[in-house]
DNA sequence: TTTTTTATGCAACGAAGTTGCAAAAATAGA
DNA sequence: TCTATTTTTGCAACTTCGTTGCATAAAAAA
């Protein structure tokens, strides 16, 4: 795998996503940089980057592919293992620094969780 | 909202959903019964089964609509807050009674959680 | 410079899911 | 039973999200 050129159109996401304190879908970043940058490039640069481990991602509950910046905690931590949180009210989702320990299930061998906690955020509360 | 009328296709998607001891893709189900209904017609029924609580559905973690039986436990417990189960080799999803213990996060007001565990399921160790 | 590699835009495509509408089936009312 | 009304279904068209092939543009290497 190569090594991730920083273009412009690069430089931008890498920004966008580390600037953001919450996950951001694909289909927004392709909204706001419609002039700026096609569709395929946005979901090229972000395969790379999340391969690089410069972000991670998930599905959202309604199927939309999310982006987030991988903070000193998740980036330690095997991907995808931190868990997230969703505001009901606003619908931002945003990483959790906090771990859930998950159980022992009898019969099966368990690898990572991925956990959505769901609730209401500080702004909404 | 009206009471579910038990149709010969309503009949043959609760049975598939409750004899199958995971959960099953609403893809799957078009394929499955491609001769037998429409696909618009297996959407509109797992809809109303839904809003009925006689199913659930969730995501899976490529974004397909799943479908799975409320068990006794499930039925108790608001909807979708039981976790789920995903073998990393076989792909199957299905349902775990177990209750995984949800954090308190400081400044937010958690509802519930949407806890899916991956592993290797009984077949797959 | 010229050559080679990589990134981008564009258009077409594919899969999942939704919607409008007409026909069919089931139900209710007489 | 016959008719009127409601509900369900099939079909086709459509939307949205995401992918792919290919030609061009840009960057790096030589």
């Amino acid at each position: 795998m190569s090594i991730i050129r920083k273009t412009k159109s690069v430089k931008i996401l890498i920004k966008t996503i580390n600037d953001s304190n919450c996950a951001i879908s694909v289909v927004d970043l392709i909204k706001k940089y419609k002039n700026q940058m096609n569709k395929s490039t946005i979901y090229r640069i972000l395969d790379k980057l999340e391969n690089q481990r410069m972000v991670h991602s998930f599905i959202s509950p309604d199927g939309l592919k999310m982006y987030a910046k991988c903070n000193s905690i998740s980036s330690q931590i095997p991907i995808d293992t931190h868990p997230h949180f969703q505001c009901n009210e606003c619908g931002q989702i945003d990483c959790l620094p906090s771990n859930v320990s998950i159980p022992v299930i009898p019969n099966r061998k368990v690898d990572f969780a991925k956990i959505l906690i769901v609730g209401k955020c500080e702004q909404c509360i």
